[in-house]
DNA sequence: ATGACGGTAGCATACCGA
């Protein structure tokens, strides 16, 4: 079972880049962040073509979510349970690869910083805040089903100093706030394991370079996206990388690949 | 603190992002 989240900014912005990755890589699931597209503008048939269910969780202009797949997509849950939001961040589903049942989510956390024009808006903030006390306790939840689950996503929350490139201009960000890491540290103290982290101790693990300012090629980047994994799906880690070959490619997205083997 | 830079809506510029 290989899996993978990507945050590709805008799909229909990313098809060549993403078609040309999925051919390279052959993923059994790709979790997808910021699609930017209702069900009418999403590129069901392309993905198809290329061997790929799709199911979504659109919305114009802003976020959406989508999890692909090679096998029959059961959704199960669309946006987080007891939690109205008006935006398009969570989808879950259930996969069997043939060989055995997976719970999935593809995850968009909020942003959380406020507007450039309004930097005393704490509005989004909160936001973040109730958003990831409302994904803990379903996250809690899901561990009862003692099946493998793999909750991956764009977190945007950076955990430690060693996951940005310069941690004190970010002390106060709302990615890098000690009660944003404490909110998902908590998801690893009710026993989800970070995948790449089980595996990489010292590599930055990188995940997102913004576009500007040659942030790519001096890697002055972030980890933000994540592959959690409950239990019963880490006992089967093999492997988990953060794969850069598309950002390197032409029209990037500002974030790349994480990618693991379960089984 | 601000603005890269790229995406979307929609037609000029505003909003969003991390």
């Amino acid at each position: 079972m290989k899996i993978a989240t990507y945050n590709v900014n805008s799909i229909n912005a990313r098809m060549e880049n993403l078609l040309e990755w999925l051919r390279e890589e052959n993923p059994d699931v790709v979790l997808l962040q910021e699609i930017k597209c209702e069900f009418n503008a999403f590129p069901f048939f392309e993905l198809q073509v290329a061997g790929y269910e799709a199911k979504i969780l659109g919305q114009k202009s802003y976020n959406g979510v989508a999890v692909l797949s090679r096998h029959k997509i059961k959704i199960i849950q669309e946006g987080l349970p007891d939690f109205e939001d008006e935006n398009s961040r969570y989808l879950e589903a259930e996969i069997n690869d043939g060989k055995r049942v997976y719970r999935v989510a593809s995850i968009y956390l909020p942003n959380g910083n406020p507007p450039y024009n309004a930097p005393d808006d704490d509005s989004k903030y909160t936001y973040k805040l109730r958003w990831m006390e409302a994904f803990y306790n379903h996250a809690k939840k899901l561990l009862d089903l003692r099946i493998p689950v793999v909750l991956g996503g764009d977190f945007n929350v950076i955990m430690t100093d060693a996951d940005i490139y310069d941690p004190e201009a970010f002390r106060n960000n709302a990615l890098f706030r000690e009660e944003v890491k404490q909110r998902l540290k908590a998801l690893e103290y009710l026993g989800y394991y970070d995948a790449f982290r089980c595996l990489h101790r010292r590599t930055n693990g990188y995940t997102y370079w913004d576009y500007g300012g040659g942030a790519f090629q001096n890697d002055l980047g972030m980890r933000i996206d994540y592959l959690f994994l409950s239990p019963n799906a880490a006992d089967l880690l093999k492997s988990c990388e953060v794969d850069k070959e598309p950002r390197r490619k032409n029209k990037p997205s500002d974030h790349t690949v994480l990618k693991a083997e379960l089984d």
